[in-house]
DNA sequence: ACAATCATACCGACCGGTCGGTATGATATA
DNA sequence: TATATCATACCGACCGGTCGGTATGATTGT
């Protein structure tokens, strides 16, 4: 096999068992060491690959981020009415629930860490500001077009991050089995009846 | 002094000096000999009064908690009209914010913690859900009474209470200068009219 | 005397990260 | 094509340091 080839696939292993890792005991609890265990890789091997525990994390952190970016560029393309755009984000928080419920509680961990360190911030917080750009836009959109009342539209996108956010939370810390995309479909519309033009 | 007097107060400034570094530090990066050099007091001293690390958070989180609790109660007994109790609760958030904003950061720790250790789960996530319970039950009143509509009063709190969560964890990551008592009271008042009778 | 309260010294595990060295594929030269 | 040279990828022992926790003795009020 070529060189680079077995390279990247090492380097794809690592970050495999580290996903993985971080995801069933956390950030903290997992060590280097572990992670190479994992991966049948040695430490230096890691360290060739990566500057720090940090930087593994946060080149998961941009993987992970990209995925929901398409998401959300994928409803803004298809999305004619706002109303059910902004119902749409309903759909997304089941869909992350669903696919990275595992790995969610790091976003915890990490958010907790973002309060003192700038890198972290920049990598874990950053991206969410722009979504709640994309959703003010959104609800401007509504205003613009007389659909919506005429709110402050940074402030409406930040009670729909809200709704987001603690939805996502709750869901990870309740151990009952609630469906929480109906739960927040719920609460959407419920929403919109405040928000709506009347 | 007495010897009780003495112990007490000992114990007094352990658990004070925990909650500043915890608040600025965070949990994990605060070690058992920063809290007693903090304190002034030996290491001895500390596990004296406290089992383990852990078990001195514990002790934090109670307290902290039962002064939320009380602050329900006050809510409970004061409030006549339903819609004006749910309202109260964007007070509430503001309240926490101000007071115990410094010491926050340590909940986005403890909820990750919270996941995989039961004795964590009892102590910081299972209250919120009694604060759930609370407000279920001033939802069914409302209903009751005819006030609000028919909705599932539990969901309906579920949605409260991710509002207040997500309010939180903005209003600690979000660095600018937000009002953030105003935002939730806002977004409160958009609910109210998606949830109430008309 | 005796128990509660605290101080000191210390333990063993573990952590993130480094470093000297090697194995192996890529590349240039003849 | 054969060989010398070099760069990349990787190994695993090891380091300084920190951590939570313990064992034991001194002090002090009762």
């Amino acid at each position: 096999m070529k060189q680079q080839d077995r390279a990247t696939q090492t380097k794809e292993s690592i970050l495999k068992a580290a996903e993985h890792l971080f995801a069933v005991q956390g950030y903290e609890a997992t060590s280097v060491s572990m992670i190479c265990d994992a991966a049948g890789v040695s430490k230096g091997a890691f360290y060739h690959h990566f500057e720090t525990k940090q930087s593994i994390f946060l080149e998961l952190m941009q993987r992970w981020l990209k995925g929901l970016d398409e998401q959300l560029v994928l409803i803004d393309e298809s999305t004619e009415d706002v109303k059910e755009g902004l119902l749409s984000m309903g759909e997304i928080i089941g869909q992350v629930l669903d696919v990275g419920g595992p790995q969610l509680p790091i976003f915890l961990e990490f958010w907790s860490r973002a309060i003192r360190d700038p890198e972290v911030w920049d990598a874990t917080v950053e991206p969410f500001q722009r979504y709640r750009d994309f959703f003010a836009a959104l609800i401007q959109r509504g205003i613009d077009e007389g659909s919506l009342r005429d709110l402050a539209p940074h402030n409406t996108a930040r009670v729909l991050i809200a709704l987001a956010v603690g939805m996502l939370v709750q869901g990870l810390l309740d151990t009952g089995g609630e469906d929480w995309q109906d739960i927040t479909q719920e609460a959407l519309e419920l929403l919109l009846h405040g928000i709506a033009a009347r």
